[in-house]
Order: C-alpha cells, then sequence, then structure tokens
DNA sequence: CCATCACATGAGCAATTGTTCATATATTGA
DNA sequence: TCAATATATGAACAATTGCTCATGTGATGG
C-alpha cells in the first residue's frame, strides 16, 4: 500500500519518489559485491597490464619475454604478474628456471576482447 | 621458413624463439590504445562508482537520489559523476535545479553486467 | 533582489599505486 | 660447491586517487 504513497513529505527534493528510492536502495548491490567488482576492473585498469593481458592473449610468455616485448624492467613485470595471478587472471606454469605465463580466466579475457573492440570502434 | 628455426642463439633465455617475440613485439597494441582501454576499466575500478554505474542502470536519478542511495556526500557524489561523465559512460539531463543522470554507454553496461554476473558465480 | 535549494568545483590531505633499486630464492651446469 | 641465469620480493619514493571542506554557480519562489 504504501507503494501508492507519492509525493513529498516536508522536505525538499526527492528527485524521484522518496519511496522508490527507498526500494531501490534495499535492492542496491551489496558492498562486498561492488568491492569485488571493482578490485577485478581494476587490475584491467592499468596501462601495463592491458598489455600484459594482450601478449598473453596471443600467446603463454615467459617473464623474460614479456619485458622484451612491453620494453620495461624485470621487476616491474614480476611484480604486475603477481597482482594479476593474485586475482586468477593469469596463472603459472614452470619449467626449469622459466616461469610461463599465461591466462587463466576465460570469461575475463573474453570481456576484455569486447571492451578492446569498443575503444578500437570509438 | 624461420618459424621453424627454434632454439637458443648466444645468449641465454629465448623463453620462446626469439623471432616470435619480435613478430608479438611489432603486433603490439599501441600504447594510446593500451591506456584507453586502462582509461575505462579504470573508471569501473573503484566500488563508489560501480555503485553509482548499478543504481544508474536500474534508473535514470538525480545527484540527491546517488547520495541517498549509496549513503555518501554530495560532493564525493558529483566529482565521481564528472569523472564518468568525462569518459561518456554518464549524461546528465537537467530539469529546473536538479540535474539526472542516466548511463550513456550501452556496450560499457553490457560489459559491467557480465563481469557482475562472472563475480557473483566466483 | 534575495534567500534557498541543487549541484559543481578547487584546494588540500591521507591513502593507494606503479616503478626502481637492491637483494633473495631457485634452478642449472661446470 | 660455485657461478650464472630466471624470477620474486621488500623497501622506498613520486605520482595518482578519492574524499572532505569551503565556496561558487544557476535556477526558483517569495
Amino acid at each position: 500500500m504504501s507503494e501508492m504513497l507519492e509525493e513529498r513529505c516536508e522536505d525538499p527534493c526527492e528527485g524521484t519518489l522518496t519511496n522508490s528510492i527507498e526500494l531501490l536502495k534495499s535492492e542496491m548491490i551489496p558492498d562486498s559485491t561492488a568491492s569485488g567488482l571493482a578490485d577485478i576492473f581494476k587490475a584491467l585498469g592499468d596501462p601495463t597490464r592491458v598489455k600484459i593481458i594482450y601478449a598473453l592473449a596471443q600467446k603463454e610468455l615467459c617473464v623474460h619475454d614479456l619485458t622484451q616485448v612491453l620494453d620495461m624492467g624485470q621487476s616491474a613485470i614480476s611484480h604486475q604478474l603477481r597482482y594479476l595471478r593474485n586475482l586468477r587472471i593469469v596463472k603459472r606454469r614452470k619449467e626449469g628456471k622459466t616461469v610461463f605465463y599465461s591466462l587463466d580466466d576465460e570469461h575475463v579475457e573474453q570481456i576484455f576482447h569486447q571492451m578492446l573492440q569498443h575503444v578500437k570502434h570509438a
């Protein structure tokens, strides 16, 4: 019944009907979900990590390869790989001294390419 | 033919065949594209902005509404809306004193929801 | 015109981020 | 065992970020 009660009370600015806002508020995304979502997007929100993911989408590569392809220091690459690995976006495979990295989340990879097309088409 | 030439030359660590790396390097994503891609992902990579986008995906809302739904200060919301507007993720519509915001990029909205499902299903 | 409301914006500040530097760990071959 | 190679990691530091506070702008009604 209270859904029918529209219009302002005493205070100004309802924007939209106040009850509707209460409803929206109750159906809001949980904080933990919002943070989890933000964490993955944040991982994709850096040029270096974008390049790493782009390169790994072509083929599995070791750390040294990535330093060549991105023309960056080994330490910087390693730090970013750890970052991406913590979020299960990339995975490792050891072979003797060298460690090969590859993408570990097909869905994220798919979304990455969708956004890439979107940006290129802009 | 050079694709058949595997194995190391004089210097150590090829990871993968050296020529293959040169090829990859030449087919690498341009810096500007990587930055543009990172910029959009970065915009989605913050819990506050995630919540704003989630709310606006339900319906058009004014700034005051968003402060209620997110339980945050008006200034913080305004700053984030400007951020999102600069990237054309949201758009404005003025009606008297109040300004209504809504999503302005269906593709980004679609990707947002895909990632949301992915995170919830994790 | 003036007060009020809705929103925008600049400055400032603490927190986070991405890189470099130095060093640690691990694997291999002599 | 020792040296070399491949990668990982901690500390440090500059740059960026997201918020708050104070104030500015623009529209409305009295």
